[in-house]
RNA sequence: CGGGAUGUAGCGCAGUUGGUAGAGUGCCGCGUUCGGGACGCGGAGGUCGGGUGUUCGAGUCACCUCAUCCCGACCA
């Protein structure tokens, strides 16, 4: 009873935010906006970090690490994005502290004032590319590829946990190239590699696409992103990649020498996701019962729940569920044997759903005499008596089965909520909807900010993989001529 | 930074015209239970966000202040 949580349909924040604590992942912190996240969610957060490392691994880059702390003049050298943060950002001006004089604890020592301030990175583009100037002097040193695993720090005024919070855990990519052909080319990489993440792993469909100018990173040339739909129709941006052109490397001058001899500016990208992912992952597939985790980042796949009466019987049980629980390691499958005493079996199943255990395996004695046990799948929420020969391997293949359903539910979802409309009348009735609009639009940032302002609805994305429509029509605001259609949404 | 609200037990809350600080849940102990969130009995746990004022007396009224949340604004 006590966690019970409350339906989706009622109150869709209030049901993601009670999730978010009941599920175990995290918690709001007594810090202004941050949040912490707890064992549960880290774990899960983990599994992500490790795919995507490997993948970044994979496709040739490596991990480095950079200051926390940027001096305040390295923002002032690229001034699209200084004004894209600067609203946004904790600054550290002291670096000692004091006993109050008049005894009420400590202050901050006047004394200790800082020549020039430092930033708590926000991104760390500026603190990179004064580094990079270093690292890169001949077409010899390019292309420089690499990643780093930080926390960043942007002083939001509302926060939600995952979504937005003043502080969250992230990987930056940031490459440096001799040409632009081969920068546009990382950029598009990278957000694929998101892409095929968020589909594979996290079971979870996404659009590829452009970012209007608008909606780009502040001193980006072209922002890539991928869009995912939650399950209230809003839209989520699960992860960028820029292609910063020779923003970066004319504001603090990164040269190279050309094989020919001549001194060129570098090409620049710089890509991410973050913490943000879980906000994706919990609101795409959750239900009302809790969390639903696609197999292959669930940190336990299989909860064992053993049903008895006595302790013979319970000894039984265990000593067969130690043999599972072996039989799944050896076939690769995380397990956990939830033996708790205090707890009852009603109360461990629905406190699992709530966690998001995509299979829970109840063994008791009538399952021990006919040689069966329960299987219960959280996505469909089904139970079954499966024979306990072979069962192992029938988990191995039911993990598939469900991530596959997984992702298969999600995009028929997106799907079912996405619409072409052709009117601004049509456009007014269908955003209140939620869900996607396939909209043509006339190009212009004029028509894209009425369009927010009168509907808060925004481009998502021009898309280029699925979604693209590439058509001859008429703006939906302003009737004006329009090539392709775009993705309007409500986002978060 | 504008508009609105809320601060009382670990948590989510009730607290009447100002009069001894409350139930639920969770936690600890004992017992009965145990195939879908059990129940009984006992127990621990509070400077009522902070300050000032009014009053014989303030969780309650007034003023100030701090914090949090919501709606805006802001926001790869």
């Amino acid at each position: 009873m006590a966690k019970e949580i409350v339906n989706r349909e009622d109150n869709y924040s209030q049901w993601y935010n009670n999730l978010v604590v009941k599920a175990d992942l995290a918690e709001s912190s007594a810090v202004r906006g941050c949040m912490v996240i707890k064992p549960y969610g880290y774990s899960i957060w983990e599994k992500m970090q490790a795919r995507l490392d490997h993948e970044f691994k994979e496709t040739g880059h490596q991990n480095a690490y950079f200051p926390l702390f940027i001096p305040k003049s390295f923002f002032s050298k690229e001034a699209e994005h200084v004004a894209g943060f600067a609203k946004e950002c904790a600054v550290v001006t002291h670096h000692r502290l004091m006993n109050d004089p008049d005894g009420n604890g400590v202050v901050v020592d006047p004394s200790a004032k800082l020549e020039e301030e430092l930033i708590v990175r926000p991104t760390s583009e500026t603190i990179i590319w004064n580094t990079y100037k270093n690292w890169i002097k001949s077409y010899r040193d390019l292309p420089i590829l690499c990643n780093q695993w930080a926390n960043v720090v942007r002083w939001e005024m509302r926060t939600r946990l995952f979504l937005r919070t003043a502080e969250f855990l992230w990987q930056e990519g940031h490459t440096a190239h001799a040409t632009r052909q081969e920068a546009v080319a990382e950029a598009k990489k990278m957000v694929h590699v998101y892409a095929d993440f968020a589909r594979d792993y996290m079971a979870m469909p996404v659009v590829i696409g452009t970012k209007s100018p608008a909606e780009r990173f502040a001193g980006a040339l072209e922002t890539y992103s991928i869009e995912a739909m939650m399950q209230d129709g809003k839209a989520l941006q699960a992860g960028t990649s820029h292609f910063l052109g020779q923003n970066f490397a004319k504001a603090f001058d990164v040269k190279y020498a050309t094989k020919e001899g001549g001194l060129e500016y570098v090409w620049a990208t710089s890509w991410g996701v973050s913490t943000r992912l879980m906000g994706a992952l919990i609101m795409a597939h959750s239900d009302n019962n809790g969390l639903v985790l696609p197999p292959k980042l669930a940190p336990i796949q299989v909860v064992m729940v053993p049903i008895f009466k006595n302790e013979e019987q319970h000894a039984a049980i265990i000593a067969d569920m130690e043999k599972l629980k072996a039989e799944l390691k050896a076939v690769g499958v995380s397990s956990k044997i939830d033996d708790r005493d205090n707890y009852r079996t009603g109360y461990k199943f629905a406190e699992w759903e709530l966690k998001g255990v995509p299979v829970r395996i109840a063994i008791g004695p009538r399952d021990m005499e006919n040689g069966n046990v329960e299987l219960a799948r959280r996505d469909t929420l089904t139970k079954e008596s499966v024979k306990r020969e072979g069962l192992a391997d029938h988990l191995l293949e039911l993990m598939d089965v469900i991530q596959k359903n997984i992702y298969d539910k999600a995009l028929k979802f997106r799907d079912a909520n996405t619409r072409t409309v052709d009117t601004w009348d049509e456009f007014k009735v269908e955003i209140e909807k939620g869900g996607f609009l396939l909209c043509h639009w006339d190009g212009t940032p004029e028509t894209e900010e009425k369009i927010k302002q009168e509907t808060k609805a925004t481009i998502r994305c021009i898309p280029i993989d699925s979604y693209v429509v590439k058509e001859e029509g008429k703006c939906v605001y302003s009737g004006k001529p329009s090539h392709q259609r775009v993705i309007f949404a409500r986002a978060y």
